[in-house]
DNA sequence: AGATTTGTCTTACATACTAAGATACTTATC
DNA sequence: GATAAGTATCTTAGTATGTAAGACAAATCT
């Protein structure tokens, strides 16, 4: 019993913990860009989603279409991504990552990206499969708490 | 083997969307309190780790003293910390959390450290000691690649 | 005692956000 | 097809939060 409960106390200590660490590990990579968090958060949209508009990109990092102008504004003057018209609807904005740029830049997620995956090379099948169970009840619980502030 | 690699793949990619929505959710919880996100990280720290000086404060949130000055001045001003002389070293300001205000507060945390623990108690005492240990090691892990981009 | 160091605050400035509205374009209605 | 309404982005003004540099008070070290 005891020893369960302890288990939980700490596990709910290290998340708290694990979230500052992660942060800051995203503030100092975008540094290292010369960029600010939400630049490089919206870098990571466009790689995952693909060229998207201004619009689409203030909804993903809820933000205010200002905001965005901003965001892509320096995302462009760095290289890092290309801004141009929709042909198919004029007012719309298309903004895609300049992904040969981004791999030629300083590559911060590498490192983390290797030492991660070397963590999980080390593990069974079936710790795997739970870690992947488990991270997604997390994702989904929290996304739950986050409905429940607004 | 394939398989093997799908759940790593997956997990890479669960890692980064629990990072986004971590830092989603301390943003909102830090804005029900009227608080910006370094405010509430700044009464963490005086919560667990008790009164302490403005210096140190600045050291544990990586900001510049001047920086501690606005974040103290704003917990004061909304009564969720004091901030009074220390009697050895009259240099010294010592801020401390005002744990009655902030438990009269919102108590966002209530809500998600509930859920977690429901989640907790539904795993085995093997999991929960397997989850521990690996949070462990993610943490040490990207506390290594922080200091390797500074 | 005098010089240096330390801890906090002040000031000036930079950055990034929101809010509100301007502009340009598209879609719907008559 | 003209007019009205809606949509997407950008602009501008104001606010918040950070850094950098230095002032000031108090402690520490010859």
């Amino acid at each position: 019993m005891s020893d369960r409960d302890d288990l939980i106390a700490r596990l709910a200590d290290l998340g708290a913990r694990s979230a500052t660490v992660t942060a800051l590990f995203q503030q100092k990579a975008a540094a290292s860009y010369g960029l600010g968090v939400t630049d490089m958060k919206a870098l990571d949209v466009l790689m995952r989603g693909g060229p998207q508009t201004a619009g689409q990109l203030a909804t993903a990092l809820s933000l205010t279409s200002g905001a965005v102008t901003g965001v892509v504004d320096r995302l462009v003057k760095h290289g890092l991504a290309t801004r141009e018209a929709d042909a198919g609807d004029r007012r719309r904005v298309l903004v895609a990552a300049d992904l040969a740029a981004i791999a030629a830049g300083p590559n911060v997620y590498q490192g983390i990206s290797d030492a991660f995956r070397t963590l999980h090379a080390s593990l069974s099948t079936e710790q795997l499969a739970f870690l992947v169970g488990y991270t997604e009840q997390s994702i989904a619980l929290t996304e739950q708490q986050i409905d429940a502030l607004s």
